[in-house]
DNA sequence: GTATCCTAAATTGGCGCCAATATTGGTAAC
DNA sequence: GTTACCAATATTGGCGCCAATTTAGGATAC
């Protein structure tokens, strides 16, 4: 393992380590069941070595990485158990406030998620991996908003981490990804109607999708 | 399958610090907006520096206590909107799961259930604030595990701790502890008698009970 | 030639010190 | 008498060292 990506550590000065981790999971840049050894890491990110600790604890706190005692650290294996289960999970947080969100959407919202999605279908051809996955957690955060409840809209955003420790084999086809893209916007469509249950649907659907698939 | 916390807490002479924190936030004895001095619980726990800042980190973490760069770490300020929003999301999550609680109920889970139950009522005569809270979850747990989705138990056990900041607003009175004790039973009820239906109007009833009421 | 044991290198993780910063109390000036 | 400023104290938080444990490699014995 050389270090590959000094330029990363070179531009953030005081980013939080822990961040850098994580997307360096979710992007897929540290596959799962890679062992993070702590010198290593001080290296890559360019920190110290209490810093790299709270970064491991923290994400092995979120279960992102499995901590070993003695013997270290790793990403997470993704597990096709859990992934159904954080994915049911979602749907039913998503879906149980799309009554509200249809209530509350106003042509200002609208438009800010029109924005958002063709953001998102931008991102597809001209973004990193990076910038298309916080593009869309962007639309759909602004999407839960309309929901009127902050506190599921982080906790969505949390588990959404959770088992995206598998974001090849998530995002793996242009095809798909061009298909979320148009979903997005069936959603806000049927959030325009004023359609509760269309809209309950699409985002079962859409939710669902890219952990049934594979099967 | 059923572990006893009682060894583990007498038994292990090294306890994990966050979970002796957690605990006296949960049961009142660190009461919300108390500053959290790292000497004061350096000596308290008897533990190390290190070990108390972990602890801090992590809880912090949990956005059970706040902190402030350079000032510490304090307990959270329950807050009454946030509170309203997780017995939401607990309500959605756990009616959710009721349709699968009935059809995956057997006999022998309605026993444990009933065991379990009655092993609250006994805790709220004869046990600890913290044996009776723990009982609560264990029958809550216990409960939830029949819908088939570890992770929606192991997340509802996570948000349960976000507002229970506040435990002696919840649990003021002995009428309503008594009153949650029976529901406990009515629950068991209604799974016996397969109807989903009212499992999730009592589980509603119960959730939201304890935040409500002070209105 | 292979398996086992023992030694050496590497890695984790506990612990304490010290600098940076905030707070409090006291003093002086208005 | 009150206010503002300054100094002393207390608290946080960064950093590095060293012991404990594991792992890998080599040597020896069978």
């Amino acid at each position: 393992m050389s270090e590959v990506q000094s330029d990363t550590a070179a531009v953030s000065e005081e980013r939080d380590v822990t961040e850098l981790v994580l997307q360096d999971i979710l992007t897929g840049m540290l596959p799962a069941g890679t062992w993070l050894k702590q010198i290593d890491l001080e290296r890559r990110y360019d920190c110290t070595r209490p810093e790299v600790r709270r970064a491991l604890d923290r994400l092995s706190q979120k279960r992102l990485v499995a901590h070993v005692p003695n013997r270290g650290y790793h990403v997470y294996q993704p597990d096709d158990r859990r992934a159904k289960e954080v994915s049911d999970i979602r749907v039913i947080l998503e879906t149980a406030v799309a009554d509200r969100m249809v209530v509350n959407a106003t042509p200002d919202s609208i438009a800010t998620l029109r924005g958002l999605a063709r953001y998102f279908d931008e991102m597809t051809l001209t973004g990193t991996i990076l910038e298309h996955y916080e593009a869309n957690l962007a639309f759909h955060r602004e999407l839960l908003l309309l929901g009127d409840n902050q506190e599921l809209v982080d906790l969505v955003s949390e588990i959404r981490q959770r088992t995206s420790s598998a974001p090849v084999s998530q995002w793996r086809t242009r095809a798909r990804i061009e298909k979320s893209g148009r979903e997005h916007h069936m959603m806000i469509d049927a959030l325009e109607a004023r359609d509760a249950e269309e809209l309950k649907r699409l985002i079962a659907l859409h939710i669902r999708q890219p952990a049934d698939t594979p099967k």
